[in-house]
Formats: structure tokens, C-alpha cells, sequence
DNA sequence: TAGTCATTGTTGTTGCGCATAGCAATCTGG
DNA sequence: CCAGATTGCTATGCGCAACAACAATGACTA
């Protein structure tokens, strides 16, 4: 009855990337949203986390987000009173996290790291240490 | 001069794979876009091309694209003259590719192929025959 | 020091992909 | 024969990202 549909795409390394990656952020969205707080969101929270003073044009050089799309980001944190900003100079700003905003970050990273457990307890442990090392020389 | 930012997050195999899926499919579109075509629509053509006569809803299945958007996707496709649909009947119509839709999909495959060794190229060789099966565990 | 050039934060707009809800017509199985 | 599932479709919204443009400011050099 279930039609059964020849299928060539599974095979194309590029596909599969792509349908890992659309599956891992489906489910790690749904389990951010507890919080929420979106994947760039999450993202954004740790880098503040990890660099207090950051600049917003330097987070987004690192995550490849652009400076115009930063704003409403950033906004949103601001908003949720997770993050603070403090004029370094007339022009730049830099961030950091408020009290509520490393609570928030730190219970992301749980999430985060549960998440990242669950992924390569799924993985076959001959493949486990090289998806990392592959991904990475994929993206660059 | 150039910030050094403390960055965690290229350590998580998550991040990692969405780094990586949108490196890859920016660099892809831009390739597909020679022939006006995205990603979504050469996987359409290339499942369609394997399965003369499939349903909207079955590519939808296969594809995980859900009904609603295969109307637009399709719609665009039958308005390039690549696909053509025969009703089955009163309610399902049958979907082939039309003579340039064939050749269309041939010249995507070449791409897709082409670029998927590159892809395969920039990974060490110890990584190579690890990378689809770990996807695919990760994906299912 | 003055003037050019780059950077920063911001606005506004656009496009793609995906999700949901709802609908009319049609098919199917008990 | 009829209830329930299926199909194609409309409409709408959200998240993410790209692009162009801008004023204010900083940095570098001539």
C-alpha cells in the first residue's frame, strides 16, 4: 500500500548533510524552545558568555551572521533582560551577559551538551570520532 | 588587530553539522542557480525523474516537504515546462519529467555529482567512508 | 592636523524554507 | 452506502538570512 519509491538521493553525502542537519535542529529547537530561547539565540548566549565585551559586529564575524541581523537578535536578549550593553566608545558597544542571562545560558549549555550526548550515542562508535573532524573540514 | 574570540561552540557536533549543511548548501545553491534551479527543485526533479508517475504527495512523503509547499514548488516546475501532470484519477495526477525537464534534471545531476566529489575531496581519507553512515544514523 | 577611508549599529526590504489550519473534491474499506 | 482517510490547494505566519543604504564615529595617512 506504502508506495515504495526509488530513491537515489540518500546516497549524496550532500543530501544526507543536509537532512541530519534539518533533523538535529528540529529536535534541539523544540528542547531550546523550554527555555526560549532560539538555536542563534543559544548560540549568541554562549559566545556573550565566553567573551564578555564582545563587540556585536565581532559575534556576528564569528558566527557568520550578518551585522543587519544582529540587531533584532540582540534586541530580543535585551528585551528578555539576558544580556546588558555598555558604550566602549561612541560607536561600539560590547555585551554581556546579566544574572538571568548566565542562568539562562548555563541551562542552555545543559541542554546543549544532553543533546550533544543523545546525538553520538546514536552513532555507530566506529564513526563516532570522525564526524566531528569531517563536519569541520566540510565547513571550511 | 583582528579579534580573538574564545569560542566553544565549533567543539559540538550539532553546531558543527549546521555549519557545515550551510556552507555546503550556499555553496550548491550558487551552482544550481546556473541552471534557475534550487536545491529543493533538483531533489523534486531527481525523484521524479526516478519514479515516472508519482504523486505530489508521495514526493512530499519521500522528501519530508510537507503538501502545502509542493503546490508552489510544482507550480514553478510545470510553469518552466519541466514536469508534466497526467491525472490518475479524480483526485491524484501523476507527475513526469517533460523532454528539457530531463535534461534539466541530467545537468543538476552532473552538479550535484561533480560537487559532491569535491566535497568528498576536501575530507581526510580517514574521514571519507565514515561521513554518509554517520549521517545517516543521525538522520534516522 | 585635516581629510579620506573603514567600521559600527541600525533601518527597511526581500526571499526561501518550513509549519499550521482549513477546505472541497475524491477515493476506500467495512 | 457511508464514515474516514487522502489529495491538491489556499492562506498565513515564523525563523533565518541576504542586500542596500545611512549617519555617526573611529582610525590612518598624507
Amino acid at each position: 500500500m506504502t508506495e515504495q519509491l526509488n530513491d537515489p538521493l540518500p546516497m549524496l553525502p550532500g543530501y544526507a548533510l543536509r537532512r541530519a542537519a534539518n533533523a538535529c535542529a528540529a529536535e534541539l529547537g523544540v528542547r531550546l524552545a523550554t527555555l526560549d530561547l532560539r538555536q542563534s539565540e543559544a548560540s549568541v548566549l554562549i559566545l556573550i558568555g565566553a567573551n564578555p565585551g564582545v563587540t556585536a559586529a565581532a559575534l556576528g564575524r564569528q558566527l557568520d551572521i550578518q551585522r543587519a541581523n544582529m540587531v533584532p537578535l540582540l534586541k530580543r536578549l535585551e528585551e528578555a533582560e539576558l544580556i546588558d550593553r555598555a558604550p566602549i566608545d561612541g560607536k561600539s558597544q560590547g555585551l554581556a551577559l546579566s544574572e538571568p542571562g548566565i542562568d539562562r545560558m548555563a541551562a542552555a549549555r545543559t541542554i546543549i551538551d544532553t543533546y550533544e550526548a543523545e546525538l553520538l550515542a546514536r552513532l555507530p562508535a566506529e564513526h563516532r570520532p570522525h564526524l566531528l573532524p569531517a563536519l569541520a573540514a566540510l565547513w571550511r
